[in-house]
DNA sequence: TATAATAATTTTGAAATCGAGATAATTTAA
DNA sequence: TTAAATTATCTCGATTTCAAAATTATTATA
């Protein structure tokens, strides 16, 4: 049964892999709905909980390529969710903070998206959610080793 | 607490996201310094291991838009890793199938693959995988409803 | 049997993402 | 202090994906 550990770490692949995209491509409609992609909403999303980000880390946190932050922040100040702050510090750094429009964008759709990841998970009891965050946080964190 | 279920289920989705964005990461890279990319090998190892598949059949099952499908199995095609076939019966449908060399192709990958996957996944024990999966599946399956 | 509705695939144009290189600013080291 | 290395952002070209429309084939209906 040397093989019994590969297979069934396989399956755990192809599980987290169905339940991750299936669950995503219901909350990606709701975004999309809104006019935004899932990118955007993430940028957006990571500002007013988080604050005032140098471009980099937020590609560092939603992981995303240098170009693509670019590209991203400027749809999002065009759409005049977001404006570009001067670093005074640092003159190579560009600060992304979410404008009093973005707020009121996020604090408008913010709960229905929450509340529709709730029902998409309502399959599992709040114990089941509970053992299952320890569980994939084990996975997601050790994969930076390899 | 009615809060409560919501707030527990959104910190589920991160984990799972961040958990599935990871591992993917790294299985990604080594399908890329095969020279493919995750959705080429994805159509190739359905093929190989479900056999032939109508093209529409391949994008309900990796998900994946029509015009994709297309473009992916023209991808496959020029490098010789599958043919289409005429469906005899209904001249709307083309098969997608593995060649020889696809088969060889997924033969010699899918070990290396595999381990990996298992590698990526050793944080977690032989029960805690099961269990993993338990919950996965039942996270995924459900959200069709909605 | 025609006609309309449905279905499968392909085509097309636009959007999103990446990676590599360019530019500009800062820091380190000689 | 100058030169080299590093860092942050942006630009550009290529790839991948989608959505909508076009094409071709089949099935259902009048």
């Amino acid at each position: 049964m040397e093989n019994n550990s590969v297979s069934t770490s396989l399956k755990l692949f192809i599980v987290l892999s169905r339940a991750y995209k299936a669950i995503n491509e219901h909350v990606n409609k709701v975004i999309h709905a809104n006019g935004l992609n899932p990118t955007e909403f993430a940028v957006l999303e990571l500002l007013y909980h988080k604050g005032d980000q140098p471009m980099q880390q937020i590609g560092g946190k939603i992981l995303l390529a240098s170009g693509s932050i670019t590209y991203v922040v400027d749809k999002l100040e065009q759409k005049g969710l977001l404006k570009r702050i001067a670093c005074p510090k640092d003159r190579r750094v560009t600060y992304a903070q979410i404008t009093d429009e973005g707020k009121k964008f996020i604090q408008d759709i913010f709960p229905e998206h929450a509340q529709q990841i709730d029902k998409l998970m309502s399959s599992l009891s709040g114990e089941e959610k509970l053992q299952a965050i320890e569980l994939l946080k084990k996975l997601g964190i050790p994969a930076g080793k390899f």
